[in-house]
RNA sequence: GCGGGCGUAGUUCAAUGGUAGAACCCCAGCCUUCCAAGCUGGUUACGACAGUUCGAAUCUGUUCGCCCGCUCCA
């Protein structure tokens, strides 16, 4: 399946998401502010079983990771060791003319060796043949008079004579301007430079900061994990496709302490892990993809970095970026802090800084992805129930059918299990009976219980929310059998079981 | 941040500078023995701030937000 292959337009999605409550723009009632997005009663139940089947998958289901919840404003020599201040900060400048907008670090220019006079032409890293050309078309020259120089280097009143890397005219290019990407704040009530501190632009550093007091508690051996989910913040540019890109973020990241030297090893299996784990929350294969960095796309400290992508209906983008980091980091925190963060292996004897397997992963990004799966319009056929796509901008369903809007979320992403319905609401003793059986699920799952309208509609609606089970309290339960209908979501069809039975069947199907 | 487009109930759409309407949704009541039935009633909107005008949803400016392209990224 390729992104464009989606029945789900992004407008249709947020669309449902704030009529049913899964996400709503933040302080919406002030017009709202850019880059920040509440989830509502339904989306953070969602969001909370996302991170339920991480940390399960983590912390519970393995004996080798333990968690962690470091604080978001850390010191802030932190980020001076792991090299945000220093390099997340991303100098650009625009072209006046075209109004292209470029990296300034990755913008290279060719400038003649002897005649500081003359134009020089800016070019895209490692491709300098379009300014070559420009060199003979519009200075006459020859290219082997001209050397490289990175435009970081160029003096700002030389740029009058600079030709930008996609236009013919000297002097359309501004000057860089820095970008920090990280959320600044002050630690107690007076505002000076000795107090700056910054929110976390990612969770990891936590982890890696607190490396050695986790070894000394918990008695773990290499390879072992630490894990933490918690909220980043990144001042981006521009925050743009709905909740992917945004400035306040959830990140799942996991720090896997390994043998160097077994790096290779542990990268692909903790690609394979990872994919494993997207497909049982509800993202096919064929929608994922790896995208494995090589070369210059690869961080100067890192033997392997793989993105594992997903097909979104605006396109491919990154749910998770697994990387091999060597031991930079913590070596890194060694440097800055004086403290020793070695790890000591009883086995061989030997002293050393453990490598790190990285998979960090966004919770909004997924949230994002499982809701475009999710969606889906269908048609169905009034005759035979029959279920079909429905087809692709179309505003009304055929003659004889009739539309439904589905999310068909995996159970275990569901913000609701189960919905409990009395089959009518104006016989108390299905009312009081279905009031049971909601009451003892509840204790075990996020129910919802409905009495109002007709039982098809009561149906529709929870397959608008994505609830895979209804439970339906019919004259039978209580006269005849105490057995109740459950409902499937996807396939519409009925099965009956009695109450008793009700939670093995249920959680054979919705637990993680 | 740059360029372009767009802002009217929860949603989808109306309204010539002169009383802001509809459909669906939602809520309440009646009715209802399994897939958005029906009847009655009800709540809810001109993104914000200025300006022009006797009068602004409508014209102008500013701002905020959304979408697209550039850019960037977990």
């Amino acid at each position: 399946m390729k992104a464009n292959d989606y029945e789900v337009t992004m407008d249709a999605l947020v669309s449902l998401c704030k009529r049913r409550g899964f996400i709503f723009q933040t302080s919406e009632i002030y017009g709202g502010i850019n880059g920040f997005w509440d989830y509502g009663p339904l989306g953070v139940e969602m969001k909370r079983n996302i991170k339920a089947c991480w940390w399960k998958s983590m912390t519970q289901l393995r004996e080798d990771i333990v968690g962690l919840d470091s604080s978001i404003i850390m010191h802030p020599r932190v980020w001076e060791a792991s090299g945000h201040v220093g390099n997340f900060k991303d100098p650009m400048l625009d072209c006046r003319e075209t109004k292209g907008r470029y990296r300034a670090d990755q913008i290279f220019v060719l400038k003649h060796k002897t005649d500081d006079s003359a134009l020089m032409f800016a070019y895209h890293e490692n491709a300098p043949a379009p300014a070559e050309k420009k060199i003979k078309k519009v200075a006459k020259g020859d290219a082997a008079d001209y050397a490289e120089v990175a435009l970081l280097d160029i003096p700002l009143d030389a740029y009058d004579k600079l030709v930008g890397p996609d236009t013919n005219e000297p002097g359309t290019l501004t000057e860089p301007r820095a970008f920090n990407l990280m959320f600044k704040t002050y630690v107690g009530p007076v505002e000076e430079s000795s107090n700056v501190a910054y929110l976390r632009p990612e969770t990891a550093q936590g982890i890696f900061a607190q490396f050695g007091n986790v070894c000394s508690t918990v008695r773990n051996k290499v390879p072992f994990g630490i894990a933490q989910i918690g909220k980043a913040f990144r001042n981006e540019i521009n925050p743009r496709n709905y909740t992917f890109r945004s400035r306040e973020f959830e990140q799942m990241e996991l720090e896997f302490f390994i043998k160097p030297g077994t790096d290779a090893e542990q990268h692909e299996y903790w690609v394979t892990e990872r994919l494993k784990w997207y497909e049982k929350v509800g993202l096919p294969e064929g929608r994922m993809h790896r995208d494995i960095h090589e070369g210059d796309a690869l961080a100067h400290y890192a033997s392997a970095c793989t993105d594992i992508m997903y097909d979104f209906p605006f396109g491919t983008q990154e749910l998770e970026g697994i990387a091999a980091r060597g031991n930079f980091d913590l070596t890194q925190h060694q440097e800055t802090s004086g403290k020793k963060l070695e790890y000591h292996d009883e086995e061989t004897k030997e002293r050393y800084i453990p490598h790190v397997i990285e998979p960090s992963a966004g919770v909004d990004r997924i949230a994002l992805a499982l809701l475009c799966e999710a969606y889906r319009e269908e048609w169905i056929n009034k005759e035979t129930g029959e279920i079909s796509t429905a087809e692709v901008g179309a505003k009304r369903a055929p003659e004889g059918h009739e539309a439904r809007t589905v999310l068909a979320f995996s159970p275990c992403i569901a913000p609701y299990k189960v919905a409990v319905l009395p089959l009518v609401k104006n016989k108390e003793p299905l009312v009081a009976k279905a009031r049971e059986v909601y009451e003892q699920l509840s204790k075990r799952w996020k129910c919802f219980y409905d009495q109002t309208g007709a039982v098809g509609r009561r149906y529709r609606r929870q397959d608008e929310i994505g609830t895979p089970l209804c439970v339906t309290v019919d004259f039978e339960t209580i006269e005849e059998d105490n057995a109740v209908t459950i409902r499937d979501r996807d396939t519409m069809k009925q099965i009956r079981l009695p109450i008793a039975e009700l939670e093995a069947y249920i959680s054979n199907i919705v637990d993680f």
